[in-house]
RNA sequence: GCGGCCGUAGCUCAGCUGGAUAGAGCACCAGACUUCGAAUCUGGUGGUCGCGCGUUCGAAUCGCGCCGGCCGCACCA
């Protein structure tokens, strides 16, 4: 039980049960759940053990409570066994336990929190998979970050996971696309060429630069007789007609390299990428099986899916027009299909929250197919509203220009936009406000957070400066405390105080958030963990050294000779302790993808010299 | 009308696979520094967990009903 996680603590129950139930005290087969003590007075662990037993043991939950209790007060890392309120037994270890156990996150550096791959069939996280015919919007973002951070996140959980996008690369909407950038190709030779009148055309000024690059595209390649001249290739471009695929192709090819370049900036990869248009190839014979085997039927000249009266669908779902276009569920369905033969054992699909409408045509499409519905899970993501300071920004949609994702990637940076998104849950609605991201103060989350582990390193960097300067037993204790080799070790009980054994134990719940967060698919939680940590540390760094005058360092304002009496155990011991933060703190925000900086730049008007 | 999500402190939200006195940040009020990073920290004010009924030893958490808000109900994607 060298770990102290709810798992562990759960084993040492279960053992305990087992013995009272070969010496007969017990005669049921209830699992014995441990949870984290909410409060410090419950201890370390609490199991409600005697309350979820006493119906099939007929007896009192107190009596059973005091049994187990009895049991488990045997253990050695056990320092004391309560039996609480109703039936609670509350178990609280030996301090000396979670000084021991840091020795975990100290061994494993960044992969702290991280769990040993699981036997377990792959899960396809699919996420943003965003029509190529725009560039990627806000909203976009938060379902971008938040199903990379889930990617990572169950990778931490021991799961093996792929990134997937799905490229809507087919269909009316890309056609709207192409013939959008032939209008503003026309444009540019002739600017009297009226613009379309409907609704349904592309009309933002990213169309316009895909105009002006058109020219030099390779769709467009021997078009002109004077390759040399660019006013005669624009000329022939401008005299094919609206509709010819090469438009189409041309700002689709150009969309999504622009869109998979957006997000590589933001950190965000795919392992696989799919595409409407080769699923689509497939497609005919696919549905001709199922129309085969009586699953789709042929009415009014459209084919329909026999979806009515699985999960809850009230109709059949029109896989083929009577025009004879596929429909986009078509295609989609088959993709899904195509995810469960590669062998996933389910699939996690990110989308925005007004699609949560498709959720039961899809999973019944994948019930008409022979598979089970909920393999499919489907992560409704809210909308985003962006303020700055408090007030709502303008995101017209009407003129075609709204904020796009790398406009606010620039303005605040990646890791402030990873970290707002993450800091609600993904179907909660998300205040996002440009002016607090950027600035510098407490009140910013992740100027918070980031200065929190940038403060961890500049500590240890003071002790590495400080090595330098003091007699030689000092500097023993100092490389104990780094962590070098050779030194000698440091005893547990040199790190005594109960703000520092509370912290210790935080720092070693994160195996189990990794664990829960996973399990939940909520990201959000390692943001939440991070932010605590950070908190906790901050108030026990300020404390102790503005209200008790015991720094973990020796001030510089200390005379050389006032060294000879500093407590250099103690502060090996406090190093080694922070060393653990600090990991503990950069594992979690390696989950959520944010960096940790081990310095912050110092801003021109918050200066310290000039502030005073 | 049918279905989904939401309703927790003045504001923005955690907590929701039932657990022991409901938490955080912001805001507001009152404090702590001649700095190992004060770009920090401490304390306080503040809540009928939308309302009602039920299940349970125990409900913010589960079920049902109502109220209020958002969204979806295409041979669009």
């Amino acid at each position: 039980m060298a770990n102290f996680t709810s798992q562990d603590l759960g084993k040492l129950v279960q053992e305990a049960v087992d013995r009272l139930r070969e010496r007969g005290e017990l005669t049921s087969r209830t699992t014995p759940q441990v949870t984290r003590a909410k409060s410090e007075e419950h201890g370390d662990f609490t199991t409600n053990f005697a309350m979820v037993a006493a119906k099939a043991e007929q007896r009192k939950p107190r009596e059973l409570a005091e049994a187990l209790a009895k049991e488990l007060a045997r253990h050695p890392d056990i320092a004391d066994v309560q039996v609480a309120g109703p039936g609670f037994v509350n178990l609280r270890l030996r301090p000396e336990n979670w000084v021991r156990a840091l020795d975990l996150p100290l061994a494993q550096g960044e992969r702290f929190g991280s769990h040993a791959p699981r036997e377990e069939a792959p899960i396809v996280v699919e996420f943003v998979s965003a029509n190529p015919t725009g560039p990627l919007h806000v909203g976009h973002g938060r379902g971008a970050v938040v199903g990379d951070a889930l990617v990572r996140l169950l990778r931490a959980a021991g799961q093996r996971v792929t990134a997937e996008y799905y490229w809507n690369d087919r269909g009316r909407q890309v056609r709207e696309l192409g013939r959008s950038v032939a209008v503003r190709v026309r444009q540019l030779v002739d600017p009297s060429t009226p613009l379309p009148t409907d609704e349904n055309w592309y009309r933002g000024d990213y169309v316009c630069d895909l105009a002006r690059e058109a020219p030099a595209s390779a769709q467009f390649a021997g078009l002109a007789a004077d390759e040399t001249d660019e006013a005669a290739r624009l000329r022939a471009l401008a005299a094919l007609p609206e509709d010819d695929e090469r438009f189409t192709a041309h700002g689709r090819e150009r969309m999504q390299s622009a869109i998979l370049a957006t997000l590589a900036k933001l950190r965000v990869g795919f392992e696989y990428q799919e595409s409407e248009r080769r699923i689509a190839e497939s497609i005919a014979g696919f549905y001709a099986e199922l129309e085969r085997r009586g699953l789709a039927r042929v009415r009014d000249g459209a084919l329909f899916l026999a979806t009515e009266g699985k999960e809850g669908e009230d109709k059949d779902r029109v896989v083929r027009k009577s025009d004879g276009e596929w429909t986009y569920f078509a295609t989609d369905l088959l993709y899904h299909a195509d995810k469960l033969r590669r062998g996933f054992g389910r699939m996690i699909n990110i989308w925005g929250a007004d699609h949560h409408g498709y959720i039961p045509r899809m999973r019944a499409g994948l019930g008409v197919l022979g598979h089970p519905p909920r393999t499919l899970e489907v992560l409704l993501v809210q909308m985003v509203n962006l303020l700055s300071d408090g007030q709502p920004v303008k995101m017209s949609k009407r003129s075609g220009d709204f904020v796009t994702l790398d406009e606010l990637i620039d303005e605040v940076g990646v890791d402030a936009t990873r970290y707002i998104f993450l800091t609600r849950r993904h179907d909660s609605q998300l205040d996002f406000d440009i002016a607090l991201a950027k600035r510098r103060t407490l009140d910013n989350p992740v100027f918070y957070a980031q200065y929190g582990h940038a403060r961890l390193s500049a500590i240890l960097r003071r002790a590495e400066e400080l090595a330098g300067l003091v007699p030689e037993g000092a500097r023993d204790r100092l490389a104990a405390g780094l962590g070098r080799p050779g030194a000698a070790p440091i005893p547990e009980s040199a790190l005594a105080l109960p703000e520092e054994h509370r912290l210790a134990r935080r720092v070693l719940t994160l195996p189990d958030a990794v664990l829960e967060a996973a399990e939940a698919r909520e990201p959000h939680r390692i943001v939440y963990f991070v932010q605590e940590l950070s908190q906790a540390f901050q108030s026990y760094y300020t404390a102790r050294w503005k209200q008790h005058d015991d720094p973990v360092l020796p001030p510089t304002r200390l005379a050389r000779e006032a060294l000879a009496g500093w407590d250099w155990e103690r502060t090996a011991a406090r190093l080694r302790w922070i060393r653990a933060i600090r990991t503990a703190v950069r594992a979690a925000l390696g989950i959520a993808g944010v960096e940790a900086p081990d310095r912050m730049e110092w801003s021109e008007d918050g200066d310290r010299e000039e502030g005073g």
